[in-house]
DNA sequence: TCTGGGGTCCTAGGACCC
DNA sequence: TCTGGGGTCCTAGGACCC
């Protein structure tokens, strides 16, 4: 049986922001838009434990956050600098497992199963990880051990913050039992409120259910919910991941039905995209634009060049006509997004898998 | 409360080829 | 004349996660 750990960062933007401004340790600190005396319209990125005490969360209206606390420190997402924090603690997992799996920039899942003789060792072996993090970086952040990465999510999740949890396969289900479906991973607002209707009001009562039925409503994703209920997951980790699209969305200070203005929008955002892209030496074959209304009615449309492209040109090319054919509405845009997708790798960058000809 | 931005995966219908 | 099935690509939308 494989050891899996998730390790997840605490609060890892303020806890960075924390660490270059010691002095605001003792303050509440939200990390995200500029609130703008309260009429911004960004929402909180994260905040520490302090803002938290005031009802402040994550994705929280930023302006809602000002409210609850308005002398608390607001500072804008320094992106560059945490995934330079970020990139540390991951080397340093890395050199702690076997295999290992990043799954954004504050949290990472690893295989330590060569690395210790059994589950005995493993809280231990995690110890030493979360010191060697805090020592090396300042920076805290929780584990979470099982024999899946279902169940060192939900370990670690339960640890948080500052903990280590350990969970053994056979108390999986007990131990998911008692907590209300919507902890589930996997299962956001919508699938909870399905599930309640549906009577399973907690995790237990979905591991009790009828597969049939869930399945017949909710298809393949049906019986991933009864597998994930039973504590039961996947435990391969996947290292070697390829990045499948790139885009850059912004939101409009007011909503507008400016042409010009979203025309200018969308050459701005389709630099940024073209940047990415470089950075990443990658070609595209699809351009999506994205379009949010002011009603937060969404829409996508997408078009396929039908051949690679690496060139700016055809990213705002097709992204415009994309948008004029939406022309018709006229309704006024909270928000407008392009995204490229449908990738090949450049030349000189050929892949191991393609080098031998697997 | 009034809602950002960056992603992933899944579904489903239609086109087209064999 | 009416009838297959598999595979892949394209497009649009939805749900979810951090």
């Amino acid at each position: 049986m494989k050891i899996i750990m998730l390790v997840d960062m605490d609060y890892f933007f303020a806890a960075c922001e924390e660490l270059r401004h010691p002095k605001y340790k003792e303050k509440p600190l939200v990390v995200g838009a500029d609130p703008k005396g309260g009429v911004a319209r960004g929402v909180v990125s994260t905040c520490n434990y302090l803002a938290r005490k005031y009802g402040i969360h994550s994705a929280m209206p930023i302006s809602t956050a000002y409210r609850l606390k308005k002398d608390a420190v607001f500072l804008p997402v320094d992106y560059p600098y945490y995934e330079k924090m970020s990139n540390q603690v991951m080397q340093i997992l890395k050199s702690f497992s076997t295999k290992f799996e990043q799954v954004s920039i504050d949290e990472a899942f690893i295989d330590v199963s060569g690395k210790i003789d059994g589950f005995e060792q493993a809280v231990e072996y995690a110890r030493k990880i979360k010191g060697f993090i805090k020592n090396e970086t300042g920076l805290p952040c929780s584990i979470g051990i099982s024999s899946n990465r279902l169940m060192a999510k939900m370990a670690c999740e339960a640890g948080k913050p500052d903990g280590i949890k350990m969970v053994l396969e056979e108390e999986a289900e007990k131990f998911l039992a008692p907590m209300p479906v919507g902890k589930l991973y996997g299962v956001g607002k919508k699938t909870k409120e399905r599930l309640e209707s549906m009577g399973y009001k907690t995790i237990g009562d979905l591991a009790r259910a009828n597969t049939v039925n869930l399945v017949s409503t909710f298809g393949v994703f049906g019986a991933e919910l009864y597998r994930s209920a039973k504590g039961q997951g996947e435990d391969v980790l996947v290292e070697n991941y390829e990045i499948k699209s790139i885009g850059r969305e912004r939101t409009f200070e007011s909503d507008t039905t400016d042409r010009e203005k979203i025309i200018a929008q969308i050459n701005s955002i389709a630099k940024e995209v073209y940047e990415e892209l470089k950075k990443e030496r990658v070609s595209f074959k699809t351009v999506t634009v994205k379009i949010r209304y002011y009603d937060f009615s969404e829409h996508l449309k997408s078009r396929s060049l039908g051949h690679y492209s690496d060139e700016l040109g055809d990213i705002v090319d097709n992204a415009v006509k994309l948008f004029d054919s939406y022309s018709e509405k006229n309704e006024p845009v909270r928000k407008i997004g392009v995204r490229v997708s449908g990738f090949s790798k450049q030349g000189g960058q050929k892949s191991m898998k393609e080098f031998i000809g697997a």
